[in-house]
DNA sequence: GTGGTTATTCAAAGCGATTTCAAATTTTTG
DNA sequence: CAAAAATTTGAAATCGCTTTGAATAACCAC
């Protein structure tokens, strides 16, 4: 069923149908709904191929993950989002993986020549992240999840990761912590270098000394954490509060907690960041989980609307946005052992 | 730079240009080596929507996730698996989420009509999946990742579920259980009930009698399987076995397995099923964890490859795959109590 | 040298939509 | 009621590619 079979079945020409579909001012009240009518229970669709090939719009947002290992739970919880966001607009995502950097730049440019998409989400971004400058000079339209700092205007939406590392860690300093982890994501990224900054200024202002050896990066896996954390709790003087940085994290600094015979929220606090995952919640723990909490996939809702924003002509420097970050506090953090408690524990 | 910039930079036809470029016979194989070396140079890409629509092919497989809810873990290892399997082909996941059923039948009447994939992706059936009978009437190729019975020939891929529950159950029954709970999975897909009849098959092989109460179906989250689990273990006859549907199954079961002040392991025995999530292994539980392991990374890179095979033409009804599943033995599964431990346990 | 292949190249016709520009019809106006 | 303006429709060009069918050039055997 294409244009001109419609055209045909109604008698009309091409021209009128399409008008009439797109919602023209020229045509016919009369017409247009008949012609509406007909499309409808004939079932007719516009080749999405000859459509955007004529109109250059694509309705597609593009996603690159490098390597799958981006595809992690993270990215699909703020996917799902997204997914959600785009549903009712007839928008959907164009998902491509790549494994090496190379590819990945020849994957935007492919993505940009071909107009197979118009728009592209750009994650995870370093502090001075070139993909930006390349979208920019290959005029694909993005926005950045994250922040980075390019002199190129950019739309971005990202979260208070600064703000929350720096009241939970205030928080934990108000509870008598004096070593405080830090178990932060992989060095470079920008998130992990707010929550660094965040740590550092909650810890200097209060005078507590920073600690480079209790300050760890990784990626957020159980396994990871559960390492790191093993090795802080062998040192000389152990951190008496842990911040993890994702509830896998928190997961692994459990685990390793418990082996040695500590109690958490005791002996030992955390506070993790939750970025809510609905098979995994900080409250069903035991003991339940501090956190700071920020949904990933509202995120994701609410980015596919600076999409919308970003298609419809808004001028990128006015679309960005700056989450505040909650935090929660349940049994896992509590007041730091005094110095008898934490001797007699080991 | 379009086709026709190209052939008149090198003096040639768009015809010549296009077959020197897809590697058609009849060209001149230096004229074709030039044409190449200047594409490359000049960073030639032809567009997307112009070609889709000249050759009706979209090199794009689609994927429609019912809810948002759909996006969990086990997808997203999936399709990273996917992603991995169509990265060098240049080809592309095209990803819609819908909210019910009608806007999923709209969806993939859209995407048959407006031609955006060429093929699609089903996932999670149910035993008579009538997904499976639209996509045949809609003549949109799809490979389905699991199984259903229904008449029409259709390409598929799935991991032999039945045959690892009924290892893992008979294996628990050789270790002296009689009361084994099974963490199914929802009612109605095809997996659960697959799983189901393995477990009830080992069970009556070595007569075992069936206690429907010790079967359980839920969606595969650590709270669900927190609560069945409690429930369960307060039975006059408590289950000192369970197998557990997943990964984040057992992280639940694991909690109320201890908060009921019982030793996985010894006073009561596990086996998950696995996926293989990258942050969340089970070698590195405490105590490590028994399984029925199966990759789903691995089935994403094997249906991309089925993929290949669909669009290169090869007949539907001799593209079928199950895989076997391991069965992983570690410290999370033991010989039943005697009555004795069992009671002074409690 | 002629007729018949074979190897190369090209002009033009799609693919299925939008959109420009012109034509036909109806309505308004003086 | 004729002229002007507004409304409604349509023919044809366009988007950037592939592909058919025809044309040209080069080769070969007799």
């Amino acid at each position: 069923m294409r244009l001109k079979d419609l055209a045909e079945h109604l008698g009309l020409s091409q021209t009128t149908v399409s008008r009439a579909l797109n919602g023209y001012p020229e045509v016919n009240e009369a017409t247009r709904l008949r012609v509406m009518e007909t499309a409808d229970r004939l079932g007719y669709r516009p080749n999405a191929n000859a459509l955007r090939l004529a109109t250059g719009r694509a309705s597609t947002i593009g996603l690159v993950l490098r390597g799958s290992t981006e595809f992690g739970p993270h990215m699909t919880e703020f996917l799902a989002g997204i997914g959600t966001g785009l549903a009712h607009k007839e928008m959907d995502i164009l998902v491509s993986t790549v494994d090496n950097h190379e590819e990945e730049v020849a994957t935007y440019r492919r993505l940009a020549a071909s107009q197979s998409v118009n728009a592209v989400l750009l994650h995870s971004p370093t502090l001075h992240d070139d993909r930006a400058r390349l979208l920019t000079k290959l005029r694909l339209p993005f926005v950045l999840h994250g922040r980075t700092e390019i002199d190129e205007p950019h739309a971005w939406f990202d979260i208070d990761n600064q703000g929350a590392m720096e009241r939970a860690a205030s928080h934990l300093i108000d509870l008598g912590h004096r070593r405080i982890a830090l178990l932060n994501g992989i060095k470079g990224r920008t998130f992990a270098e707010h929550r660094e900054a965040g740590y550092c200024t909650a810890l200097m202002d209060r005078n507590v000394p920073i600690d480079r050896g209790l300050i760890a990066n990784s990626s957020f896996t159980d396994e990871a954490a559960f390492r790191i954390t093993q090795t802080m709790l062998e040192l000389p003087q152990p951190p008496t509060a842990f911040l993890a940085g994702s509830m896998m994290t928190a997961l692994g600094v459990f685990r390793a907690v418990r082996i040695a015979g500590l109690n958490l929220g005791e002996d030992v606090s955390m506070i993790a960041h939750d970025d809510v995952f609905p098979y995994l919640n900080a409250d069903n723990m035991v003991p339940s989980m501090s956190t700071t909490r920020s949904s990933m996939r509202s995120a994701g809702v609410r980015i596919a609307e600076l999409f919308q924003q970003l298609l419809a002509g808004k001028p990128v420097e006015s679309i960005h946005e700056l989450w505040p970050v909650d935090l929660v506090l349940r049994q896992s953090s509590g007041p730091a052992p005094t110095k008898t408690q934490a001797s007699t524990a080991k």
